[in-house]
RNA sequence: GGGCGCUUAGCUCAGUUGGUUAGAGCGCUACUUUCACACGGUAGAAGUCACAGGUUCGAAUCCUGUAGCGCCCA
């Protein structure tokens, strides 16, 4: 083995190998248990970013622990169109090239965006491969491929027919950028700095009431003002007219509940074409609509003076003429909820539109009760309450976009008869009066509409396949919170009313990724970590491990590049302890170690150690903490008990204890640690498998455990030891608690040492004296490492001794000694104790408080009150010894 | 305005149903290049668990309220 881990190399090695030998795919045909996850599809424009990262690497976990288990495994893989955003990117391309996609036309537009598609969209799904994830690549799929678009148009032909969908005018949110209608969801609130303009608005035959907005722009589209029914100051106004300032055109006076009396003057201006309040109060009072722009965000004809200029030109150009006619009675600083565009940041507006909708209502009914019954369960639970919250309110669905990338809306029209309908394929004639001059509607699906047919459609629905029978409802659902609403909540709509199943039984909702400040990752802030680049300078194992490490359940997670030390220094030590085993094991030809690594390790009770069990006690616990903690989806847990264990139980103690075994000449010993060693590592490695997948394959090699065939991918996933096993090489409770309480003794010793600046590498000679001669004889025979865990010469074992003026530690087994004739700073060291016999004594007052409360000892279970009793002795043997000690440090003097 | 989350060592965070001496990593201090590893080892310093009440024999943990920060929805 090299001296040097080299990630780039290996990763690089492994992904090409498990790849091409099919590591990554499974079939319904092998049968058995299935395990199967559909990817969130990243949009195909985009790069990989930390959010992606971290997503793709817990859903690789549970994939690659699945399939280790003999899962039938499958992660399907693919990327959605995005089409708004990609129509963007391929937009931005063309108006460098000093053209346009209306100068294009349709045809050509489309036929450059999937050139586009075929040349960059293929990043991510690169990106994903080295962040090694074992993603089913024959199964990839794309939201435009011909399957994808098939179940777009089934779906949108049953709902079209069962009357689900619908055509309407109503007021969308309008990107006027993007030049298209958006859903609800994809407008987003951000609280914005504007102002409350008080406009006066003359009424006929005298006198003037003031409205407030803060839209000045849109007064042009007003037919009418309201005010509350309820409200006194306005009652004489009913019935009345208002003059329209600027265009002087006469509004109603209507009266309707939605007016708040409380907010600005209580008299609200009414704008049916540019709210979506006022386009309900309007349909109430029957008032006309009148839309004073156009898709482009300027004013149009409507608008009469103002016509041609931009929106926010015409508010400056607005708020300027009414104050010169003296019509603007104040402006306030106003804070407001804006809607910006998902996709490029413009401020929405409400539109009055002609576009698709989806009744919802229908489908969320089943979808609430799926959840509300437990066949979804998500984690954590509590983002079934935000769940619910957007369901019981939901609204039906804008699907239409005025874009041309995209699945066009199947809806054709007759130019003969008039007739209109839905069509799975595009018609040759109308069914009704077999005119041939037929036209499809013009606008585009939103790219939801397909994202949210993926758990199925990926695996070939509409057809009937062997996939679809076998995978699906898919397992489990990995997703950031932001798409709950746009994706997760729809997915479960429509798996219940296409597949009448759930798509899946569990979502797991993990947390933003933010930077060291806290805040979220954004291009526009440019604070974005590069996975890439974290992957180039430390390795994909030390990406996915470190983030695992500092990534609660569900919970946000700040990264600093700092952080991702931890996963590289882990990976290293690992290597170096693999490096040191290769040294040992080479002098040992005579043993198997790929079967050592494989089955219950051969191993001879008679010769096995207390450390030995101590650590066979801690594999096994390990064992069943990552496999639990893989089963809950808390990743940090299997994180840590793999860092803890291999790190301190192993790497520390264990083979530092092993290295007087390996270096002596007791050849059924070192044999016996050898076979240990294997069985543990083999173990820790295929535990740590989904977590550090390249490492673990290298290593699962260098040491011997795989064949050139073999892949740890495909190894069996640990399962603890039998009752049998246990017995037989005599684990309990009681052998791990004396191994740690000698690990206590020795770093008492070494306390000491520290303590009088005994250099390291210095040889010197300790006194133990133990508790009782059981511990004594336990400690004897084991006094090799233990001395050379000490960096000792001598370790004198017994429980009696001369140690008068010898500084000293108490710790459970008894005390630890230090002769230093002549060396010892005795009233310094009689200090020391006396602080230590201090803080004991605050323990020992602690637990004879609780002893002493009679409530304690009634009502606290017997364990606990047993607990509390056994630590009372324990507490006060420790400081008759400490006052010993004390007392033999001062005899010096 | 409604909802959710967070507040624990200098920093970033664990702490699952209340019960040992509240932990880890980083950082810091001292020593250490001892024959796997300085991306290492050994030892050490460091916390009134945001605040105020309450429940309980017992609260970082449960309840109520307050403050600050963040997110979502309207």
């Amino acid at each position: 083995m090299d001296k040097h881990y080299d990630p780039a190399l290996i990763e690089q090695k492994w992904y090409t190998w498990w790849e091409q030998n099919g590591c990554f795919t499974d079939s319904p045909e092998r049968g058995g248990e299935p395990y199967s996850v559909v990817i969130p599809p990243p949009n195909v424009t985009g790069i990989l970013h930390m959010g992606h990262a971290l997503n793709n690497t817990i859903q690789d976990i549970l994939v690659r622990w699945r399939r280790m288990q003999g899962r039938n495994t499958v992660w399907v893989p693919g990327t959605d169109h995005a089409g708004i955003a990609t129509q963007n990117v391929v937009e931005r391309a063309l108006r460098k090239e000093g053209t346009s996609r209306r100068e294009l036309g349709r045809e050509a537009f489309v036929k450059r965006v999937w050139e586009w598609r075929g040349e960059y969209g293929g990043t991510i799904v690169r990106q994903l491969r080295r962040l090694g994830a074992s993603c089913d690549w024959s199964r990839e799929r794309f939201t435009m491929d011909e399957g994808l678009s098939a179940a777009v148009a089934e779906v949108f032909c049953r709902l079209y027919d069962e009357g689900l969908i619908y055509r309407g005018h109503y007021i969308v949110n309008w990107c006027p950028r993007c030049h298209t209608a958006l859903a609800d969801e994809e407008s987003e609130h951000q609280d914005t700095k504007g102002h409350l303009w008080h406009i006066r608005y003359p009424i006929e035959g005298g006198g003037f009431v003031t409205v407030a907005t803060t839209r000045p722009e849109t007064m042009l589209g007003d037919t009418a003002v309201a005010v509350n029914p309820k409200d006194e100051r306005y009652k004489d106004l009913l019935g009345r007219k208002v003059i329209l300032p600027l265009l002087n055109r006469p509004l109603r006076v209507v009266a309707d509940d939605y007016v708040d009396p409380a907010f600005g003057t209580g008299v609200v201006k009414i704008t049916p074409a540019h709210d979506p309040n006022d386009f309900l109060v309007a349909q109430r009072h029957d008032l006309e609509a009148i839309d004073v722009m156009e898709g482009d965000g300027t004013m149009s004809a409507a608008a009469g003076p103002y016509a041609g200029l931009d929106r926010f030109a015409c508010r400056k150009q607005i708020v300027a003429d009414l104050e010169a006619q003296g019509l603007l009675e104040k402006i306030e600083d106003h804070q407001h909820a804006v809607g910006h565009c998902y996709r490029c940041d413009t401020i929405v507006e409400p539109r009055l539109s002609k576009q698709w909708f989806v009744r919802m209502k229908p489908l969320a009914e089943p979808a609430i009760e799926a959840v509300r019954s437990g066949r979804v369960q998500f984690a954590p639970a509590r983002w079934e309450k935000v769940y619910f919250e957007w369901m019981e309110n939901i609204r039906d669905w804008c699907i239409s976009r005025q874009i041309w990338w995209g699945h066009r809306i199947p809806v054709f029209t007759c130019g003969a008869c008039g007739h209109e309908w839905a069509a799975r394929r595009t018609p040759e004639a109308c069914p009704k009066c077999r005119a041939t001059s037929i036209s499809q509607d013009e606008d585009v699906l939103d790219t939801w509409f397909s994202s949210w047919l993926w758990p199925f459609s990926t695996l070939g629905w509409p057809e009937k396949t062997e996939d679809l029978k076998f995978y699906y409802p898919t397992s489990d659902l990995v997703t950031a919170p932001d798409i709950i609403f746009f994706w997760v909540a729809r997915m479960i709509m429509a798996g219940l009313k296409f597949m009448g199943d759930v798509p899946f039984t569990r979502v797991h909702i993990h947390g933003v990724v933010r930077d060291g400040q806290g805040r979220k990752m954004s291009k526009s802030l440019g604070n974005s970590l590069d996975p890439l680049k974290i992957i180039e300078t430390t390795s994909a194992d030390a990406l996915r491990f470190s983030m695992m490490m500092i990534t609660a359940l569900g919970q946000d997670v700040k990264i600093d590049m700092k952080d991702f030390e931890i996963g590289r220094n882990f990976g290293t030590k690992l290597w170096n302890a693999a490096r040191f085993m290769n040294l040992h094991m080479a002098p040992a030809p005579d043993i198997d170690w790929h079967a050592a690594a494989r089955g219950a390790p051969q191993l001879d009770p008679a010769l096995l150690t207390d450390d030995d069990r101590h650590l066979l006690a801690r594999l096994d616990a390990t064992v069943v903490a990552v496999t639990d903690s893989l089963d809950k989806l808390r990743f940090q847990d299997g994180a840590r008990a793999l860092y803890d264990f291999l790190w301190s139980a192993y790497c520390d103690w264990y083979l530092e204890y092993a290295k007087s075994d390996l270096s002596g000449d007791d050849a059924a010993r070192r044999g016996q640690v050898l076979r240990i060693m294997t069985h543990l590592f083999s173990k820790g490695l295929r535990l740590l498998h989904p977590f550090m997948p390249f490492l673990t394959e290298e290593l699962w090699h260098a040491m011997g455990y795989g064949t050139e065939e073999e892949t740890i991918m495909k190894a069996e996933w640990p399962t603890p030891f039998t009752a049998e096993e246990t017995a037989a090489w005599g684990l309990s409770a009681g052998v791990t608690d004396f191994v740690e309480s000698k690990h206590e003794l020795i770093s008492a010793g070494r306390a000491l040492r520290a303590e009088y600046g005994i250099a390291p590498g210095r040889l010197v000679r300790y006194v133990v004296v133990a508790q009782s001669g059981e511990i004594a004889a336990r400690l004897r025979e084991g006094v090799a490492p233990l001395a050379a865990l000490l960096r000792a010469e001598t370790v004198e074992i017994g429980t009696e001794a001369n140690t008068r003026g010898m500084p000293g530690s108490i710790v459970k087994l008894g005390a630890i000694h230090l002769p230093l004739a002549g060396l010892v700073d005795i009233p310094a060291e009689v200090e020391r104790v006396k602080g230590e016999i201090a803080k004991s004594r605050g323990l020992l007052a602690g637990v004879e408080a609780k002893l002493g409360n009679e409530g304690f000892v009634a009502r606290a279970p017997a364990n606990v009150v047993e607990q509390q009793r056994t630590r009372r002795e324990e507490l006060l043997h420790e400081i008759a010894r400490l006052e010993k000690l004390a007392g033999m440090l001062a005899d010096m003097d």
